[in-house]
RNA sequence: CGCGGGGUGGAGCAGUCUGGAAGCUCGCCGGGCUCAUAACCCGGAGGUCAUAGGUUCAAAUCCUAUCCCCGCAACCA
């Protein structure tokens, strides 16, 4: 095997807050087969994966538990590695950010960054939670903007933390992603980050907290923990072994910087702009490429666990088999925008191209081996010019895979080695040799078509090793064949004549019926009603219980019926009207989130059920003095309460 | 005028940067074949490439406007 020299290649690692759907595993296995792939041309691959487990929504999810911190990431990071190795991949290294060597990495980075003042002590402003003592991010916050702990709304509020002076490196950063054109991938994304974050001014990251302590400490300031990406994404470079007192292992020399980080389009602004300035404020060197990959979405909806739809690796390898859904996941993801998955897809891929394309076409190729020669394959150099069209399109697959395995186009990769299968059934009807079989004369022909088969599915299953590996093992155990090098796949001829294949031809992948397969999942899923579409069937729906409050709590809250006498959209919202309501005497602004269920026009007139003595807030830079309460279903759906007779506005509502 | 992505035969997608006879996979219809997992091979129907204008000898592709989806952002009190 040549050496082309090192690829060092990363997944994202995996936040330890739950078991990882297919999407999730989606990555890993594109991962594994870029991996496979580079080792397979001949370099040498370091593949790393592992797990986040910090932060204080694992703090919570162990106390919900009752369980600590640690033993909750510990459950969780084994069955991460459970599936990922359930999905055959190939990774050389799982970190946890809760190995010690990299928590011991991540103190002294961030002491080293303080020290050259990169990092500042400040205060964070976000949301804060004061019944929970808890800061969320925007993005954690549940559908209705509240805490996602308790739901009760969050206010803006400030702690002490540290901070990382981005601005600093802006300019080198920006300067860096023009010169390398290749740095972010695909390339729509870069113009993403230079408009959104970049050239209007990077905002300084925080990276500590003290809300919470389930993290690494901060050295020097005990009652700071580091904060998420200081924490998550250095495990790039503390995995291979960086130590920021020079005493990197030989390794890191070695395999930094990455080749290529592979994470998922949504933290692609962590790995293009946050992670490439620490790097530069440590002096080191930057990783080559970036690919932020599309998600895998459900077509029949968005995935719930109620609607019993949430599709899991290992569920799916239940039906189908490991490299079924390998293939799948490879094959249907398209390279820029989010591919679909469903039961039905998965059936239609699975019977077209792995049972009738590719393992009909083995299956019956050993078979005619077997009943025209006992099995026995050889070259008795017999050839015609249909064959010339066969081979070239044969010996042409691996430079036409590289080529799409360079661009990362690995769905394009691996159609080109499925349209390879599909020729070689072309070229059975093409040379018809259950008619050669009955002709006497034409044996050594026959044999010769035969030898041609057997050396094309060889040449093909080679290929397929990255993608499928267990299923080139199958083939090539079938076809008593070894895989062709690399370096070879490009020439014909390699399948040593005279080698006997099995007489016994297993099914490498059997047809499965969508109805069969719906019918198993309904019965492991049994649907739970839906209760929006049919009302007659209502069953309610449960929510999360909250604590008990006392009667003054209760007592604290005005309710009134307010009649609304304006109603008008809020301008640069999509969701909220502006509602004036005449309460009594006088009349409140309210901004409600409902334009999607009642129209403007609709609201004026109705007597609604209004929380009074709400803080007054803005939402959306309008005034809100109150708030329409709404009944929601599991949808989302909203309805106004209204009173069931006619009350005057202003009525007390008790 | 917040940012961005998208709308291509029944389904899922490519093609758009670098205009030049609308393509792939699946499904459907018809034919062929019988070695094989009712598989394989060939042929066909089916699209005004969201809409309306414009540039051009020529537009899915470039320009302008509009409509509709989807993310993200915007404190959906």
């Amino acid at each position: 095997m040549s050496n082309k020299g090192k690829y060092y290649i990363t997944t994202a690692i995996a936040y330890t807050s739950g078991k990882p759907h297919i999407g999730n595993t989606y990555e890993i296995v594109l991962a594994d087969a870029i991996a496979r792939f580079k080792r397979q041309e001949g370099y040498d691959v370091f593949f790393q994966t592992g797990s986040d487990e910090h932060g204080q929504k694992i703090e919570l999810k162990a106390k919900e538990a009752g369980i600590t911190p640690k033993e909750f990431v510990d459950d969780v990071s084994t069955e991460i590695k459970r599936i990922w190795d359930l999905m055959n991949t190939s990774y050389d290294k799982f970190i946890r950010t809760t190995d010690e060597d990299h928590e011991k990495q991540v103190k002294k980075i961030f002491k080293k960054l303080y020290d050259q003042g990169d990092i500042y002590k400040g205060a964070y402003e976000g949301l804060y939670c004061t019944p929970c003592e808890s800061f969320w991010t925007e993005s954690q916050l549940d559908e209705n903007g509240c805490c996602p702990d308790c739901g009760r709304p969050v206010q803006p509020a400030k702690e002490e933390a540290y901070f990382f002076k981005m601005s600093k490196y802006a300019d080198r950063l920006i300067e860096h992603i023009n010169t390398h054109p290749e740095f972010i991938q695909p390339v729509s994304r870069k113009n993403e980050m230079m408009n959104n974050f970049l050239l209007p001014g990077l905002q300084d990251l925080c990276v500590s907290r003290t809300s919470f302590t389930w993290g690494i400490p901060v050295d020097f300031d005990p009652k700071h923990v580091t904060y998420v990406w200081l924490d998550a994404l250095t495990n790039y470079i503390t995995g291979i072994g960086y130590d920021c007192d020079g005493n990197s292992t030989e390794q890191f020399k070695k395999d930094w910087p990455a080749d290529l980080h592979l994470i998922g389009k949504d933290i692609i602004r962590f790995h293009t702009i946050y992670w490439p300035i620490f790097l530069m404020a440590l002096d080191l060197p930057l990783p080559k490429q970036v690919f932020g990959h599309p998600w895998l979405i459900q077509s029949d909806g968005k995935m719930s666990k109620s609607k019993g739809n949430v599709l899991y690796a290992d569920e799916l390898v239940d039906f189908f088999g490991v490299d079924a859904v390998r293939y799948f996941v490879l094959h249907e993801m398209p390279f820029e925008n989010d591919g679909v998955i469903s039961w039905e897809l998965l059936v239609e891929r699975m019977n077209s191209d792995l049972a009738n394309t590719l393992g009909n076409l083995v299956n019956r190729t050993i078979s005619m081996s077997n009943k025209y020669f006992d099995g026995v394959v050889c070259d008795k150099g017999v050839a015609e010019p249909v064959d010339d069209d066969l081979k070239q399109v044969v010996t042409s697959t691996v430079s036409r895979v590289e080529a799409k395995m360079a661009d990362l186009r690995v769905a394009d990769a691996i159609t080109e080695v499925f349209a390879l299968f599909k020729r070689c059934n072309k070229y059975i009807d093409e040379t018809m040799p259950w008619a050669l079989a009955k002709d006497e004369a034409e044996q050594d022909r026959l044999a010769t078509v035969l030898y041609n088969l057997v050396e094309s599915i060889t040449i093909g299953a080679s290929l397929l090793k990255s993608f499928m590996p267990e299923t080139t093992e199958k083939i090539l155990a079938q076809l008593h064949a070894t895989e062709v090098a690399y370096e070879e796949l490009g020439t014909f001829g390699h399948y040593v004549s005279g080698t006997k294949v099995t007489d016994a031809p297993e099914i490498l992948f059997a047809r499965l019926n969508l109805e069969d397969v719906m019918a198993e999942v309904e019965k492991r899923h049994p649907a739970q009603p839906e209760v929006v579409e049919e009302d007659k069937e209502d069953n309610g729906i449960d929510i999360e219980p909250k604590e008990a409050i006392s009667f003054d709590d209760f007592m604290k809250m005005q309710f009134q019926v307010g009649e609304i006498i304006a109603c008008e959209e809020v301008p640069k919202s999509k969701k909220l009207l502006c509602s004036q309501v005449k309460i009594g005497s006088q009349v409140k602004q309210i901004v409600s989130g409902i334009k999607k269920y009642y129209s403007p026009e609709e609201m004026v007139g109705k007597k609604v059920m209004v929380l009074v003595n709400l803080k007054p807030a803005k939402l959306a830079g309008v005034l809100s003095e109150g708030m329409l309460l709404c009944a929601e279903d599991a949808e989302g759906n909203l309805a106004l309460m209204t009173p069931e007779k006619e009350m005057p506005s202003g009525a007390e509502i008790c």
